[in-house]
DNA sequence: AACTCCAGCAACCGCGTTGTC
DNA sequence: GGACAACGCGGTTGCTGGAGT
């Protein structure tokens, strides 16, 4: 059994708002406020119309202050650096933007930005994510890829394969040299912090040689944007070793699971899995990129 | 002119969170 | 602290109008 309906869907109209619909809803609101009930408004005021669709109606066009039509350059690299940290949380990103809603943010972002973007930003073929991976290895003996989580200083001629979403390294293109940095440090602490997403890919590692850990869990990356793209993990083979990796969206957990991997991942302390610990700035954890 | 396709956008849906009793 | 109601948000849907054939 779903949720019950918020209200009568028989008895309310759906669909475009009529002009006059829009000038009752103003009025009344302009006039007497929204009294903090949405459910109750549009009987009051009038109309037959859901409370929900009010609000909506409200916020996204009626309310004043709002703009409508193109968005600045400047508004771009707002979004753009915003969403590269935050991910899609654009109610957040609408209020760094003067007047736009979150409705419009979201629309402009999936219909134009986000292929403005990829336009810029062709994704590098698989081949030479896995050789810039392996050249940049720390260790001879592997071709994983380890980085302490302390913030390195800023170089612009590091690859950002190793150090960002794909989502994070497309933004590159648009941003100036202050924002880059800022942005590269937004990915660096990602990686640290993003346990708490519910959108994060994981691998299990099991006998790794430069990590006595016997099972591991992973943090590959923060996906918290929901591209496709940045689901891709680059599985980066050791010449050395035969690592067994099993890679597994979080969508492939269910919840116990996840609750299981990060909780023995956090409290083993005869293990190197620190993967989750923010206060452990000087060990190592691997990176898939 | 008629039809199809598709981008853009307004509106809806349903889930998580917050507030109130 | 549990139940319920309402809000707020992000994802999705579907309508509309313009471009292409």
């Amino acid at each position: 059994m779903g949720r019950a309906p918020c209200c009568d869907k028989a008895n309310v109209k759906r669909g475009p708002w009529s002009p006059e619909e829009d000038s009752k809803l103003k009025d009344y609101i302009e006039k007497q406020g929204t009294g903090g009930n949405w459910i109750a408004l549009p009987h009051k005021a009038g109309l037959r119309r859901c409370g929900k669709s009010c609000r909506l109606r409200w916020l996204n066009y009626l309310r004043p202050n709002i703009r409508h039509g193109d968005f600045s350059e400047e508004e771009d690299k707002i979004i753009c650096s915003l969403f590269a940290s935050i991910g899609s949380r654009w109610s957040v990103i609408a209020a760094h933007l003067h007047g736009r809603t979150d409705n419009d943010i979201k629309n402009y972002w999936n219909t134009k930005l986000k292929k403005k973007l990829m336009a810029t930003m062709a994704p590098p073929p698989p081949h030479q994510l896995l050789a810039a991976a392996s050249s940049q290895s720390s260790s001879p003996s592997s071709s994983h890829y380890y980085m302490t989580n302390r913030l390195p200083p800023y170089n612009s001629s590091i690859s950002s394969n190793q150090l960002m979403t794909p989502h994070q390294e497309m933004m590159m293109t648009m941003m100036d040299q202050q924002q880059q940095q800022l942005l590269y440090k937004e990915a660096m602490d990602s990686l640290v912090i993003s346990a708490n997403s519910n959108k994060l890919i994981m691998s299990h590692q099991e006998d790794s040689q430069e990590q006595s850990t016997n099972k591991g869990i992973m943090l590959l990356s923060d996906v918290r944007s929901g591209s496709s793209t940045t689901r891709t993990v680059a599985r980066v083979k050791t010449e050395q070793h035969d690592h067994h990796h099993e890679e597994r969206s979080m969508e492939d957990y269910g919840m116990d699971e996840i609750n299981h991997l990060i909780s023995s991942s956090c409290t083993s302390s005869s293990s190197n899995s620190l993967w989750f610990d923010e206060n452990k700035t000087e060990d190592t954890f691997m990176l898939y990129y």
